[in-house]
DNA sequence: TTGAAAGCGCTAACAA
DNA sequence: TTGTTAGCGCTTTCAA
């Protein structure tokens, strides 16, 4: 059983450009132009543009991505940069990741998973245009993080966060995500909402909602009844409410998690929702549908968000317009849309 | 302010190992070695190597990754190939990836998603030991995906599935981890157990989890009392439940989304839980913990899995062992971790 | 101990 | 319309 020198795996040798051309008769050249270029603008005639596609068919012909990679200067893929762990899962990016993932899939690009670990010095050697033909950059942000990206003239897109640097940035409209619920709650008859959030938080979203709903109370006229609260521990709130110390009709949490937590500290002190207390919160992720009541919440534009900011990144790669080619910071503001659900209802007529 | 030809942007040029190897007075191929090669099995004089590298560093030079990439056929990226998946999954697989990223990161290695998207030849496209030193597959795989797999040489580890892949295979011990979770429920007193599944599933985590629970119910004497509930609807569970068609005193989930339904679908019917029933998950993930009651749950151990399928990735990518070197499947199973909360309790007595 | 030369496999400017 | 010639920038024999 003579097998022709391959026993059973041929050692599968990669097919080159070099061997496609000596089958066909052709030079490398011919071939590449055939192979990649679209029928209308290769001024190749029929006959050996159909003989190129042929032999390289015959012979299985694939073309060396890395190769390609150094002749062209392009690697065809795009940086995920972020600091917390595999937050491409992460409720909140998912949609904005996954939406990412489609329209560069479409374009032909790929995605490099780029979590900042380790030193600085390290990052820098991924996020260059020799590694990479653009990069999003997702929150949070750590500070050496801003460094490299002013130096570095990759063409990036910075999602939901706010920065001074001169390049696109896609975020949610939380001014208009905050005044439709409150809208919503003021509809209903609330007077007494309170906001809360779980410690400090120097992202956008918290001051701009706070901003509106601040700006909303007053207008309604019950300036004196806004309320920020910033407990380390949800279960404070609820005290406080089942003491009698403060007795808010409604509450707007920073987030699902935060809202979560407050729903079923509400369940377990026996303070009904909504009926007690209507409970809303940003952030329409699982499982705020799945609660007992199932959440009011605003939901961050995730597949919007992710969209748009390829469609940014593709066409300044496309334009060669590199980061630091634009004199300011371009901001994509996208509306957040309000899902009504059981949390909320009126508040109980007032005695 | 003559500032000798750079206005601000240097136009930085790539600095090359040509460069350095000019300005040192030395050859390309020196500093190559002075500067990768450890002092150690670098023959070189002393005074070389450094003079090497400090011309390098003064020059800024930067290796060029593709340049490198073509030369030693080696792109140090690992593919993460993953078909669109139910939402949930994705919390389950966050630790996994999270622990890979790591791993791989200590030796070098970026990942690259490989979302199963558009035609499978797209798929075999990046599936290649020309893009990619090795992958990752995640659970689920699509069917058209085991023979791509089938036919590269590209080093792989398979992920939370079974396949008949000559490849290793990373899993978790579902059989223990249904054991503990009928000792525990066993051993409070529970004689009335059920299984329930959302429709089908041929993942062997159903399969094997169904037959250590139907085993055990067995050997303690109470076969006549398995149950395996397979209702599209968790409300129908609790729908028998409170006509008294058929009254179990624990319930154990196939996952978190369900058993969450289903503490829900209680806590709106009246049933009392765990005074009423039991109820018990798999999978250890947000919110399990964050429900009214909080959830006992069997962990996955989603970080050993992560980072023994790196350790297993990179072994056999540095003994250049391929798929298809192995004859037959490697697999490895993993401990689950049984977590106990306040979902379960002792049975009331029996009347 | 150091360097010359030949790849790695493709693309692109320029000739023919 | 097709082919020639240089790169792309590094690694790696192998010779000096």
């Amino acid at each position: 059983m003579v097998q022709s020198a391959h026993p059973r795996s041929p050692a599968k040798r990669r097919v080159t450009l070099q061997e496609v051309a000596r089958k066909a008769g052709l030079s490398p050249t011919t071939i590449s132009i055939a192979l990649n270029r679209a029928p209308e603008d290769c001024h190749l005639s029929e006959a050996t543009r159909l003989r190129a596609i042929e032999v390289a068919q015959e012979l299985g012909y694939r073309p060396s991505w890395r190769a390609r990679a150094l002749a062209k200067k392009k690697t065809f893929t795009i940086g995920m940069v972020y600091a917390r762990q595999a937050p491409f899962m992460t409720a909140v990016n998912e949609a904005i990741v996954t939406a990412l993932s489609e329209t560069l899939h479409e374009a032909g690009y790929h995605q490099l998973l780029v979590p900042l670990l380790g030193e600085p010095d390290g990052w820098r050697e991924v996020i260059s245009p020799d590694r990479l033909d653009g990069c999003v950059v997702l929150f949070p942000m750590p500070n050496q993080l801003g460094q490299i990206l002013a130096e570095t003239t990759l063409p990036m897109v910075i999602i939901n966060m706010l920065s001074d640097l001169p390049v696109p940035q896609v975020l949610a409209d939380d001014h208009d995500g905050t005044r439709q619920l409150m809208e919503h709650l003021l509809g209903l008859g609330h007077r007494d909402i309170a906001m809360c959030f779980r410690g400090q938080h120097p992202h956008y979203s918290a001051v701009h909602r706070r901003q509106t709903y601040e700006r909303m109370m007053a207008k309604a006229g019950y300036a004196d009844r806004i309320r920020v609260l910033s407990y380390p521990q949800p279960e404070t709130v609820v005290e406080d409410f089942v003491a009698g110390r403060y007795r808010p009709t409604a509450v707007i949490c920073h987030d699902h998690v935060l809202a979560i937590d407050l729903i079923y500290e509400c369940a377990r002190r026996g303070v009904r929702v909504p009926q007690d207390l209507s409970i809303a919160a940003f952030n329409d992720v699982y499982p705020v549908e799945h609660v007992l009541p199932p959440l009011t919440a605003v939901a961050l534009p995730g597949q919007e968000m992710g969209r748009l900011s390829a469609e940014l990144l593709l066409e300044r790669i496309d334009n060669r317009r590199s980061a630091g080619a634009d004199a300011a910071p371009n901001r994509k503001w996208l509306p957040q849309r309000l899902v009504v659900r059981e949390s909320t209802a009126a508040p109980r007529r007032e005695p």
